[in-house]
DNA sequence: CTCCACCATTAGTCCCCCTAACGTTCAGAT
DNA sequence: ATCTGAACGTTAGGGGGACTAATGGTGGAG
């Protein structure tokens, strides 16, 4: 109970081990540590994770609503005006009104936004293997699959 | 109704599987839901994550220097200021200038820091526990023992 | 004594998440 | 046919967390 008595440790620069063992601590590091390394491999080429998030949005489900990628990508559909702006301007990606429903743009790839998008995807797999290289492929598909439902049962709700 | 044939889904609101397994978004994706939840917790006895990560570091490191306490908890320096005013007003904390060094604080637990720590304890808990709640006892070990390897490979550079 | 390093503090920047509000357009009910 | 509620894109802005810069005070080494 008393530690008047005693002096405090001066040096001992590690955190106490509770707060080593707090999954919501070590989580939020981490976040830290993936989007610096994810935004520094991106930068290299003048690209962000949310163009990155909306390129793959439209090449796997195809061109759609700035409403639907807001919505599939996470990105709050206000950001993603200024994304799609960005996008536009070099002319990665074309804003179109919607003939079917004329409160819609339609946004669509295009071909110079798809060939820009494979070199994103390389630049993104290297951040992933910076971020995961302490673990073994087995640990990182396991922490993946952990990651996913976590993030299922939160997102669901 | 007479929605013809659009060349791309309408509805399908899901994130495509290239986005949904990359290591860098999901971290990032269940950091913000860990953030949502601990600060949750934590509020409701007006407490923060920075103010429980300051007094547990108090609590297992005895009383330090605001430098010490920063590099213990991550916190930077210049929030530590603010971190304290705010423990100090309510006498979790007590600031006394060392005697030994004068540039230094001595930041001390009080007994009453003390007691309301306990009570953060079980909030952080009940936190965890929401957070990791899709998971078994041995996942969620596993998924913390990972996370710990990367904090500490990426923390150490 | 001088120079440099460290300390606490204030102020302010940057990015990301999120809310509020607006005008436009659509759809369903009256 | 009109009214009402909702969705859409857009603009503006708040708020939190990570981080930098600059300052005045102090300590230690040469």
């Amino acid at each position: 109970m008393t530690e008047h008595d005693r002096p405090w440790p001066t040096s001992a620069s590690a955190a106490p081990a509770r707060l080593r063992s707090l999954a919501t601590r070590l989580i939020g590091r981490n976040a830290a540590h993936a989007d610096r390394i994810s935004n520094a491999h991106l930068a290299t080429v003048g690209a962000t994770r949310w163009q990155y998030s909306t390129l793959v949005t439209l090449r796997d489900a195809g061109p759609a609503s700035q409403a639907a990628l807001s919505e599939r990508t996470g990105i709050y559909r206000s950001d993603m005006v200024a994304v799609l702006n960005g996008l536009a301007d070099v002319a990665y990606v074309e804003r179109a009104p919607d003939p079917a429903d004329r409160r819609r743009n339609i946004v669509t790839l295009t071909p110079t936004g798809r060939s820009h998008l494979r070199m994103l995807d390389q630049l993104v797999d290297e951040a992933q293997d910076d971020l995961l290289a302490p673990l073994s492929p087995a640990e990182r598909a396991e922490l993946i699959r952990s990651l996913q439902r976590l993030d299922d049962h939160h997102s669901s709700r």
